[in-house]
DNA sequence: TCCTCCCTCTTTTTT
DNA sequence: AGAGGGAGGA
């Protein structure tokens, strides 16, 4: 089918995709493996449907789980279509959706326009049970068990439901679940409002639970076309109450399905499949499916044990090193990654890329929202918007320290509560002379409540207000960067965080660039949905407002890849957050019974299909890795994973593969690269580089002077992080030319042997020789010592560049033992919900009306078809000014790590399979793309670029990190003020 | 009595 | 990094 901008898409799909995109059934359900370009066949679709059926995109829902899948879907149908049409289409994820819905159309159920999303409960255990009982949808009765299969004393958790729901509601708050349980309301209630959808495309269908199941049902339920598609071994987020029978589910209420399923892999090499394969048909309950390599062979997976963790780390980043090296550079950084089950295994990994001056990024676990300090600036923003917002001002009254305590403010709290007024109303009239608070407030304490919190906050939200009549108001930016101001913020930061205040305040100055890029994006109803005859939709224009409620859903937009110096970075990612996604080469340390399977999983079976997925991450190479002792002091003996350790020993290679030139043209072959010339290869490996995975013993229990090592001796290797290096020594490394270049074992003896002598300020690191080598190496001008080469003084640091590297425990504890804030047989009625509560509920009578007068100058009105002139355009994200895109300038944005990306349309390509061929067959997906664009790295998300990020050294603080608190980050940006009050 | 500083302990996955 | 607990100081 030829696209009006002169596009086949049927070009890139192979016979199965082909009739995936182009069928007629009402319902169709694409089941595939990994690698099978499952995204990509649904995007086609998604085109196919707009451009050939004829529906208009507004019409169309589209619906993902990940914010970036959602952007890249976007992007490609966008590519394909190539004339902005797709800026009509519905997409997002299901929460995004739901709370556009909810935000038009919800007055009619009762909601304020005014909602915040937010999670803002926080025990565990019972916010896991709320979770699930809201999840569940209609599926099925919900019996809770608890860990050990008893069934959960359901009463008092639906007590404390109600007692939630109850604050949520008084606080016009929609948790993460309620966004969706209550747009099924709204849409079992007024079906008009989704009156005009006449398809629906899910993506990653797999990881639905119930409400979503009813809602992707409620969305089509006019026209009941729907189209999804997702691999039941790839479901990881049951957990979530993502429930694998919605497949069944979805097969007996939609009779005549057609279902299509897609079994050529072309991403990873036999071998690889092979092995992953082994892996995943140990669960013998699972939905078997086809699936055939398209690849070379390639080489085996390599499972290397180590000694410790330390030793671990130290390996990979050899290993990654090794590779680069011996492809002659046609593997860079950015084709490795690093998938963990857990985030906080990152520590020794992050701090040995550090070490050696390798750039990395960490994709999940870190929010920018997340960082303390931008979680601050956003109370702030909460109680200048919602000054009865109690949380989030009993969360700000004393930070900046104004000797208010704890116990002073569970005091005023309790007495904002008796008195029915909010705790900013109490503070407020204290300070005023109004009204003497009960609680006993030192007068310095009140100076300082009053002339720097009261008085400025005051001022601020008069001048944010657009009706007050004081000229023009202020917008986001000019707000964020005065209230930073009157709060002395830099100040503050200096005193708290000392010497390494920097980069929390390059945090700080960030956050105003991006208030400013939220002011670009939405001036105008960029989220509307498309208008329904009949059916009033409520406006939404208080900027101030959808950008604080946006924070939580769209908390990744922000981070994209900033890639400073367009340098390739490792990516360090966990295996949740990595789905969708490949790269050539893929290594998954810990691997031990207790991290896969995790401890806690009760889910084996699911956690046998994590590993699979992060195995099927790889293209080219994979390497998992077991650590015979966890990293802490501890020394608990690890078990190899029992998912790998039934399999038959000629799954894995004991160790890295010696990369002769027939396995190196094989994985060039696998990645459809250039292999360079030996000659050239080896000139760029110094002499005595190791040419072999042999600085660690294949046996971690061996002898430590043994002869497989070599020179290398292993015993040579410090066992603690060198973190001492002789300052004239590494001066004179770092300036020494290529031809002088030290191999890196050399030079880590080098460091063992130095590494009593003190250290001071300013030196290079042996791996920031290495990366200036490399970056000879590539013709580019080899930077100062001091500035491509990180230092290690912190001081130093410039204060954009901000280091990930978490030397103590990077994940804060989740409170899961801790602070029992709503124990369910505690949380009877006596319970003090007035804590949580705002009691007088805000009033948005004011609500604004005349916010065009500050907003930035609104794009070009979109090229739209006349027939659909009653229909807004939904969801366009372009950049102010950026004019519409033409069809004949249809961008080619290539993506280089996101699987499935769009093949490029080319006469050249093939549309033959052969799997002898090395697999150039269609559908192939990120192989086919122009060296430079190989070079861009992995798509980030929420991810945080760093580049060569710093150490730390003792005596020292420690560089600010990002807030790893991540994990459950924005529950605890809006945890409601700590409600442990003692009740006599 | 209450605030602050210093110490210790923690460790799944996320819209 | 963050949170809880204890000691010391206003």
């Amino acid at each position: 089918m030829q696209l009006a901008n002169g596009n086949d898409i049927f070009k890139s799909l192979n016979k199965a995709q082909c009739r995936a995109v182009s069928s007629e059934a009402p319902t169709v359900a694409i089941l595939a493996g990994p690698g099978s370009g499952k995204t990509h066949t649904l995007t086609s679709r998604v085109v196919w449907l707009i451009d050939h059926a004829g529906i208009p995109p507004q019409d169309v829902i589209v619906a993902t789980f990940t914010n970036k899948a959602s952007n890249e879907m976007k992007a490609r149908i966008g590519n394909a279509l190539g004339d902005g049409r797709e800026r009509g289409v519905i997409i997002g994820t299901f929460h995004s959706i739901a709370r556009r819905y909810l935000v038009k159309y919800g007055r009619r159920i009762g909601i304020d326009p005014k909602l915040r999303s937010d999670t803002p409960l926080e025990p565990p255990v019972a916010r896991a049970w709320i979770s699930r009982r809201k999840a569940k949808g209609t599926s099925d009765e919900h019996t809770i068990r608890d860990k050990k299969g008893r069934s959960v004393e359901s009463q008092a958790l639906e007590k404390c439901f109600q007692e939630y729901q109850g604050q949520l509601e008084r606080s016009n708050l929609l948790d993460y679940d309620d966004l969706l349980v209550r747009c099924v309301e709204l849409l079992r209630t007024f079906p008009q409002c989704v009156s005009n959808i006449q398809t629906v495309l899910i993506d990653e269908y797999q990881d639905t639970n119930g409400v979503q199941y009813d809602l992707m049902k409620l969305f089509a339920q006019k026209h009941r076309r729907v189209t999804i598609v997702g691999d039941p071994d790839q479901s990881i987020y049951g957990w979530r109450s993502a429930e694998i029978k919605n497949l069944h589910r979805l097969l007996r209420e939609y009779p005549g399905t057609d279902e299509i399923s897609l079994e050529e892999n072309y991403r990873s090499s036999s071998c690889i499949l092979d092995t992953a394969l082994q892996v995943i048909q140990q669960d013998q309950e699972r939905y078997k499916k086809v699936l055939l390599p398209v690849r070379d062979k390639g080489t085996r997976p390599v499972l290397r044990k180590l000694k410790s963790s330390t030793d671990e780390a130290d390996w990979i980043v050899s290993e990654i090193k090794r590779i680069r090296l011996l492809s002659g550079n046609m593997i860079d950084f950015d084709d490795f990654a690093i998938l963990l089950r857990s985030a906080s295994l990152s520590r020794h990994i992050e701090s040995t890329l550090g070490r050696e001056g390798i750039a990395y990024r960490m994709v999940g676990g870190f929010k920018f929202y997340e960082r303390t300090e931008i979680k601050i600036i956003l109370d702030y923003m909460r109680v200048i918007h919602q000054p009865d917002n109690n949380d989030a001002f009993a969360r700000i009254i004393n930070v900046p320290k104004r000797g208010i305590g704890e116990i002073t403010i569970r005091a005023l709290l309790e007495e904002a509560e008796r008195s029915s007024i909010s705790l900013w109303q109490l503070v407020d009239k204290h300070c005023r002379g109004q009204r003497r608070a009960k609680t006993n407030i030192r007068q310095q304490t009140e100076n300082a409540l009053s002339g720097s919190l009261i008085k400025p906050l005051s001022n601020l939200r008069e001048r944010v207000r657009l009706d007050a009549g004081l000229g023009t108001p202020m917008n986001l930016v000019e707000l964020v960067q005065k209230l930073v101001h009157d709060l002395k913020f830099q100040d503050y930061l200096e005193a708290t965080y000392g010497a390494e205040y920097e980069s929390r305040w390059a945090n700080v100055q960030e956050f105003v660039t991006l208030t400013e890029e939220f002011m670009r994006q939405n001036h105008g109803d960029d989220e509307a949905l498309p208008t329904i005859d009949g059916v009033a939709q409520a406006s939404d224009d208080d900027l101030l407002a959808r950008f604080l409620s946006n924070v939580s859903l769209a908390s990744d937009k922000q981070t994209e890849e900033k890639d400073q110096e367009g340098k390739p970075l490792v990516t360090i990612s966990t295996i949740h957050a990595a789905k969708g996604l490949e790269w050539p080469v893929v290594f998954i340390p810990a691997v031990y019974n207790g991290s896969i399977p995790h401890l806690r999983a009760d889910d084996h079976n699911e956690e046998r299909r994590l590993l699979y997925v992060a195995m099927t991450r790889a293209k080219a190479l994979l390497y998992l890795s077991c650590p015979q002792y966890t990293a802490s002091g501890g020394g608990k003996t690890t078990e190899l994973s029992s998912f790998v350790d039934l399999l038959p020993s000629s799954a894995f290679l004991p160790k890295g593969p010696s990369f002769d030139r027939p396995i190196m043209s094989s994985v060039a072959k696998i990645l459809s690269r250039e292999l360079p010339l030996d000659s050239v290869i080896y000139k760029g490996i110094p002499s005595m580089t190791a040419p072999e995975d042999n600085l660690f013993p294949v046996d971690p229990n061996q002898p430590v002077n043994s002869h497989t090592t070599g020179e290398a001796s292993y015993g040579a290797w410090p066992r603690k992080r060198q973190k001492l290096q002789h300052p004239a020594k590494s001066v004179q490394v770092a300036e020494e030319s290529v031809e002088g270049w030290v191999a890196p074992y050399k030079t880590t003896m080098q460091k063992a042997a130095s590494f009593t002598v003190p250290q001071a300020a300013g030196f290079t690191t042996a791996g920031a020789h290495m990366a200036s080598v490399a970056a000879a190496e590539a013709s580019r001008p080899a930077p100062a010592p001091g500035h491509s080469a990180p230092r290690r003084t912190t001081s130093t640091r410039p204060p954009n560049q901000r280091s990930l590297l978490g030397y103590g425990y990077g994940v804060t504890n989740h409170d899961k033992t801790k602070e029992v804030v709503i124990d369910p047989r505690a949380h009877a009625p006596s319970i003090p919900k007035r804590a949580f509560s705002t009691p007088a509920p805000p009033s948005y009578a004011r609500r604004v009306a005349a916010h065009k007068e500050y907003q930035l100058p609104p794009p070009p009105a979109p090229a739209i078809d006349p027939s659909l002139a009653s229909h807004k355009l939904g969801a366009a994200k372009l950049p102010a000014g950026k004019p519409t895109v033409r069809r004949d300038e249809a961008p080619s944005k290539q993506y280089s790590c996101f699987s499935s990306s769009p093949t490029r349309p080319s006469a050249s390509t093939p549309v033959s399979v052969d799997p002898k061929d090395g697999g150039q067959g269609p559908g192939k997906e990120s192989e086919d793309i122009s060296p430079d664009d190989r070079r861009r790295p992995a798509a980030s998300f929420h991810a945080t670029t760093v580049a060569g990020s710093l150490g730390w050294r003792p005596g020292t603080k420690r560089p600010a990190s990002l807030g790893r608190s991540g994990i459950t980050p924005i529950e605890k940006l809006n945890k409601p003020y700590k409600l442990t009050i003692k009740r006599s």
